[in-house]
DNA sequence: TTCGTAATAT
DNA sequence: TATATTACGA
C-alpha cells in the first residue's frame, strides 16, 4: 500500500491518500451521496455540496481548503465546465468531471478545459481510489516551477502560481557545449559590472509549465477562440511577469499544433476513402468540433491536448490559416466532404470548403483523433513513447485515468495530458459505443518508470523523460482479428482491468471511456460491483505494482472491436496491412515521441500532393521518424 | 497598437 | 531539435 508522505499541506499526520481533501459537486443528491459514501472509503475528506456556485463560494472563500475537486458535468445552476473553467483561472486545483455520459464530445470539452480526469457514472471506487494522483502530479509541478524561480532575483515573492516563473537553463545540463552561454549566465557572479543591471539583463525565459498553459487554455477557451487574441488571453490569465508577446508566441504553437491534429483528422478521412468506406466511424472522424484545447495535448497538454472545446474548437480551427472567421458550428454542419484532394485542412477551412465532418447528427468531437493510433501503430510498428516532448507542455493537464476498466485498453497506454491535446479519441458508431483514448506521455512515461517515484515528484521530474523503458506495442496486437470482435461482457471487462488496474493506479494517464451501455447497469450490479472491488483492491494492488510494467499483449484487442461496423473497418485495415506487409513494405519503425510522430505526418504532408490520397505505404516509409 | 507569421536564438 | 523570442508587415 501506498504509505509515502507527501508535501500537502493538509493532515500529515495521515499516511497519505488518506485524507485527501476532496469537494464533490453534483445536484442530484443520490448520486452525491453515492459520491461522497465511495471517496470516504478511500478515507478522504469529502465535502459535498449540490450547487456549483456553492462550490465556487466555498473555493474563493478558502483556496487551500481542498486539494481535489469532483463535479458533476450538468448542473442546473451552473454547467460543471464553467465551474472548472473558473477553478482553472482562479485557482489552482485539479477538477475531475463526472457524468453519466460518456459522449467524446463532453470529454473532449471537459479535458479541453481543463479536468485532469473525466469519470462516467456510475463511478466506481476503483477509480476514486487513484485520484489522489491528480493532486501529486499537481504539486510536482508546481514545485518544480517554484523551485526554477529561485535563482532569479525579479522574482515576487508571494505571487504563488499566478507567477510565471523565469527560468534559465541551467548550465550543469548542458555540460560540455555550453561553455559560451555559460559564460554568459556567470557574468553577474563572475564581473559583477554590467550583468546585475535589470535593464541590460536578458528577458528570462518563460517556460510554460503545464499549470501555465493551462491557464492559457481556461483562458482561450473562456474567451472563444475568435476572441481569443494575446491580449485578452494576457489579461485572463492574470500572470504575473507575462507579457503578450510571450502569449502571442505561445498562441502560436498552440494554432500550430491544432492544425497538426487536424491535418491528422484529415488523413485519417483520407485514409477511410482510400479504403472505400463511405460512412465508417471514420468518416465521420473527422469533425473538427471537438477540437479546441491542446491544453492540452495533449497536450498536445494539457494535449489537451488540444483542448478543443467544441465551440472553442471550431474557431481555432477556422482561423488556423486565415483571418477569415470561419464558424465552426458551420463546418460541422457541412455535408460531408470527399477528402480525395488536399488533405491540407487548412486550405479547406480557408477556402470555406466544408471539411471532412460529420454529416451525422451527432458529430463526434473525435473524429479523425482516434485514429491516430491505430495508423500509427500500424503503419509503423511499435510505438515508442520516450520523451514525449509535446507532453511538457501540453500534455500532462489533460490527463485521464482509466475510469473503467476496459477492454484492451488502449486507454492505457495513451492518455491525454492535459492540455496535450493530443487526445487520440475513438468513437465509433453512435454514442453509444465509444472508446477514447488519450495520451499524456508526461503521465504515461511517469507511471511507466518510476511508479516508486510518483510520490517523490523530483525523482520522477528529473527522470520521466530518460528512464523511460517504452512498451513496445506489436502493430498486429492493435488489430482485432476478429471483425465482429464481440463486446467484452462485463466480467470479463473487469478482469481485464484487474490486469490493467494497477497500471493505471501507477500510471496516471489512461483515459478511456467505457462504451455507454456498460454503464448501464443496475444498481444492483453496480453494488455488486463495488463491494467485489472492495474486496479485492488491495491484493490487486499488489499484483498490479507487480504487473505495472507489462502492457498486456492484447491490450488493444478490443480497440475497434464496438461494434459491427467497426468490424468492418476493422477488417479493411487487416487487408490492408496484410496486403501491404506481405509486399515488404510494412517496415517497423518507431518513434521516440508523440511528437515525432506528428512530425513526421506533418513531414509527409507537405510531400504530399492532392492526388497522392491513398496513404500508401510507400508515403508512409516518408514517415520516417529521421525522414 | 495589436495581430499573425516568419526568422532567429537558445 | 524543439521551443521561445524577436522582427516585421498587415
Amino acid at each position: 500500500m501506498i504509505v509515502e508522505k507527501t508535501n500537502l499541506d493538509n493532515e500529515q499526520s495521515v499516511k497519505f491518500p488518506a485524507g485527501l481533501r476532496v469537494l464533490a459537486v453534483d445536484d442530484d443528491p443520490i448520486c452525491l451521496k453515492l459520491l461522497e459514501t465511495l471517496l470516504r472509503k478511500c478515507q478522504y475528506h469529502v465535502t459535498t455540496t449540490s450547487q456549483a456556485r456553492m462550490a465556487l463560494k466555498m473555493l474563493r472563500e478558502n483556496k487551500d481548503r481542498f486539494d481535489l475537486i469532483i463535479s458533476d458535468v450538468h448542473m442546473p445552476d451552473m454547467d460543471g465546465f464553467k465551474l472548472l473553467e473558473l477553478v482553472g483561472l482562479e485557482m489552482d486545483l485539479p477538477v475531475i468531471m463526472l457524468s453519466a455520459n460518456s459522449d467524446p464530445k463532453l470529454v473532449m470539452q471537459g479535458v479541453t478545459h481543463g479536468a485532469c480526469d473525466y469519470l462516467v457514472k456510475p463511478v466506481r471506487i476503483e477509480e476514486l481510489r487513484n485520484i489522489w494522483q491528480h493532486v501529486i502530479r499537481r504539486n510536482k509541478f508546481d514545485s518544480k516551477n517554484q523551485n526554477t524561480s529561485t535563482d532569479q532575483c525579479n522574482s515576487q515573492p508571494g505571487s504563488g502560481e499566478g507567477y510565471v516563473s523565469p527560468t534559465r537553463e541551467n548550465p550543469d545540463q548542458h555540460g560540455k557545449f555550453n561553455r559560451k552561454r555559460k559564460e554568459e549566465e556567470d557574468d553577474s557572479e563572475d564581473n559583477g559590472n554590467e550583468s546585475e543591471d535589470p535593464a541590460t539583463q536578458k528577458k528570462p525565459r518563460v517556460v510554460w509549465s503545464i499549470e501555465l498553459h493551462r491557464k492559457f487554455v481556461a483562458a482561450v477557451n473562456h474567451l472563444g477562440i475568435d476572441k481569443a487574441v494575446p491580449k485578452r488571453i494576457l489579461d485572463m490569465m492574470n500572470v504575473e511577469g507575462l507579457t503578450r508577446e510571450n502569449v502571442a508566441s505561445h498562441l502560436q504553437k498552440y494554432r500550430l499544433y491544432l492544425k497538426r491534429i487536424s491535418h491528422v483528422t484529415t488523413q485519417q478521412a483520407n485514409m477511410a476513402a482510400a479504403f472505400g468506406i463511405k460512412d465508417s466511424p471514420f468518416m465521420r472522424m473527422g469533425s473538427l468540433d471537438g477540437l479546441g484545447d491542446f491544453r492540452t495535448l495533449s497536450g498536445p497538454g494539457r494535449l489537451g491536448n488540444v483542448a478543443l472545446s467544441p465551440y472553442a474548437t471550431s474557431g481555432v480551427l477556422g482561423r488556423l490559416n486565415s483571418p477569415a472567421n470561419m464558424n465552426l458550428r458551420n463546418l460541422t454542419q457541412s455535408p460531408l466532404v470527399q477528402p480525395t484532394h488536399s488533405p491540407n485542412l487548412s486550405n479547406l477551412v480557408g477556402k470555406t470548403h466544408p471539411v471532412l465532418l460529420s454529416s451525422s447528427q451527432n458529430p463526434s468531437l473525435f473524429q479523425g483523433m482516434p485514429s491516430l493510433d491505430l495508423d500509427q501503430i500500424q503503419q509503423k510498428g511499435p510505438l515508442n513513447f520516450n520523451g514525449m516532448d509535446d507532453s511538457k507542455i501540453f500534455a500532462a493537464a489533460n490527463t485521464f485515468t482509466d475510469s473503467g476498466a476496459v477492454i484492451g485498453s488502449s486507454s492505457n497506454l495513451f492518455s491525454s495530458n492535459g492540455n496535450n491535446p493530443m487526445m487520440l479519441v475513438r468513437g465509433f458508431g453512435n454514442t453509444s459505443s465509444s472508446n477514447m483514448t488519450s495520451f499524456s506521455s508526461e503521465s504515461f512515461n511517469t507511471g511507466i518508470t518510476c511508479p516508486s517515484n510518483l510520490l517523490d515528484p523530483g525523482k520522477c521530474n528529473e527522470n520521466w523523460q530518460n528512464t523511460i523503458e517504452s512498451p513496445k506495442i506489436q502493430p498486429n496486437s492493435l488489430l482485432s482479428t476478429n471483425p465482429f470482435h464481440p463486446q467484452l461482457p462485463l466480467n470479463r471487462m473487469r478482469d481485464n482491468n484487474s490486469s490493467t488496474a494497477s497500471y493505471s493506479q501507477n500510471n496516471p494517464i489512461i483515459a478511456s471511456v467505457l462504451p455507454q451501455d456498460s454503464r448501464e447497469r443496475s444498481c444492483q450490479d453496480l453494488v455488486s460491483d463495488i463491494q467485489n472491488t472492495n474486496q479485492t483492491t488491495n491484493q490487486r494492488w499488489v499484483e498490479q505494482k507487480q504487473n505495472y510494467r507489462q502492457i498486456p499483449n492484447n491490450a488493444f484487442g478490443s480497440l475497434n472491436s464496438q461494434t459491427p461496423e467497426n468490424g468492418i473497418f476493422e477488417q479493411k485495415i487487416d487487408e490492408f496491412i496484410n496486403s501491404r506487409s506481405s509486399g515488404g513494405g510494412f517496415v517497423h519503425q518507431s518513434y521516440d515521441s508523440l511528437d515525432d510522430l506528428m512530425n513526421a505526418m506533418i513531414k509527409r504532408e507537405q510531400d504530399e500532393t492532392a492526388a497522392n490520397c491513398d496513404f500508401g505505404f510507400d508515403d508512409y516509409a516518408a514517415f520516417g521518424q529521421g525522414v
